[in-house]
DNA sequence: GTTTGTATGTTGAAATTTCAACAAGGGGAT
DNA sequence: ATCCCCTTGTTGAAATTTCAACATACAAAC
């Protein structure tokens, strides 16, 4: 676990305790590492929902796909962050999503109990813990109220202008580079990828943006 | 705040509290009461981001309506049910979203500080709280996934029946009432209300669902 | 009973999205 | 350089949604 003590030091998990408190933190946890490849899943539709996720390394993508096919991405995942923790502590059954790698990544996996359980000798330990989960899952709340506010938008170029705008406020800059490309970004906004493909042009000539692959510049403000 | 102590019992923020400790819960809370007419906002959009609301009394609303006038709906709220709890847990200055009463009610509002800040002679109500509080924030979380769920189906059709089967699913009947009105469920399910009363009545003519006003039933299940 | 206001259903035209198919471009492997 | 794969852009037809406008039904108020 020694290699992956910088990266769990910044995980929002542990924020706010000493280096020793994190050595006990993470005795406590009994959590196993994963390697994944790309594209391969570190959890998938229907598994058990007790399992708190941690990116080491790598980047994951939060998806689900329905009957038909159809791909929904829900958010992305850089080191440091938690997946499947809303589940755990809702206290479902099975988890809905499938989140899997989008590049070659570490997770670790820590039963959601060995959290929120208090054990005998480090209580103050598993408060703050506690207490961090709460501040990451209230803040993963945010992230969908984003995401509807962008895809409640009824169409692509709506859609698209929203999310480039809460991006560029965001990164605190009109010029920036998103996570996803073209099919990826479709289906983060719910829409067709060639449609957005033909609306991103038609911003593009019309001057309201520059788009080059996933680079993006705001040069007029909708609404100008 | 006698008068409450009921419903307050019941809400989940107080879970597994003995009546004594509860009353002591409250005392520590300093928790103002507010009464609503219909229509009338409990929190509203760039509302400091302080407080959580319990629900007394009556049924409110989330929403959020954008530039355009475009309003939509993110969820509705019972007696004991919680609300602005994600965002002042997350910290962020502005609720953004407006939390409006459908019909005449009643809210408690609380400085989330007083919730979460552990307070000298009894602590453990206070981590009583905190989980509490991360489970409610959890399963709100699960409360969007299914409306993200939902949503994204790309026709009106789809997205329909899609929450009614939701709905089915969760009241264990495939005959059910909807808290919503024909505008305030297109408004959930961000579309036109004019298209979708023009998908119910296809779908009525088609012997897949019988509708009338919030009564549903799903005479086929889609698929079939 | 009548009035009034709200909720719901209907319709046709315009706008938009989806779908399928293909073209163009980039990057890596050999 | 060439080949291959993946990403992105383009296009036209079909399907769907939006929009505006009006008809009908229902419920409360008078």
């Amino acid at each position: 676990m020694k290699e992956y003590f910088d990266i769990l030091r910044a995980c929002p998990l542990f924020r706010d305790m000493e280096p020793q408190e994190l050595k006990k933190a993470l005795e406590c946890l009994s959590a196993k590492v994963s390697f994944l490849a790309k594209g391969e899943a570190a959890l998938r539709e229907g598994d058990p929902a007790n399992y708190v996720g941690i990116v080491l390394a790598g980047r994951l993508q939060i998806e689900r796909t329905d009957f038909f096919g159809n791909r929904s991405i829900l958010a992305q995942l850089a080191p440091g962050e938690l997946f499947g923790e809303s589940f755990a502590c809702a206290g479902v059954k099975a988890v809905p999503v499938t989140v899997a790698a989008i590049e070659a990544a570490e997770v670790m996996l820590v039963d959601c109990l060995s959290i929120t359980r208090s054990c005998g000798n480090a209580c103050h330990i598993h408060q703050r813990m506690i207490f961090n989960l709460l501040q990451i899952v209230a803040a993963k709340n945010l992230l969908f109220h984003q995401k509807i506010e962008v895809t409640s938008k009824r169409t692509t170029r709506e859609k698209l202008m929203a999310y480039l705008m809460l991006q560029a406020k965001r990164l605190g800059s009109l010029e920036f580079e998103i996570p996803y490309n073209r099919q990826e970004l479709a289906d983060y906004l719910e829409v067709e990828r060639s449609g957005l493909s033909a609306e991103i042009g038609k911003l593009r000539r019309q001057g309201a943006i520059e788009a080059e692959r996933r680079r993006f510049k705001i040069c007029r403000p909708p609404g100008a």
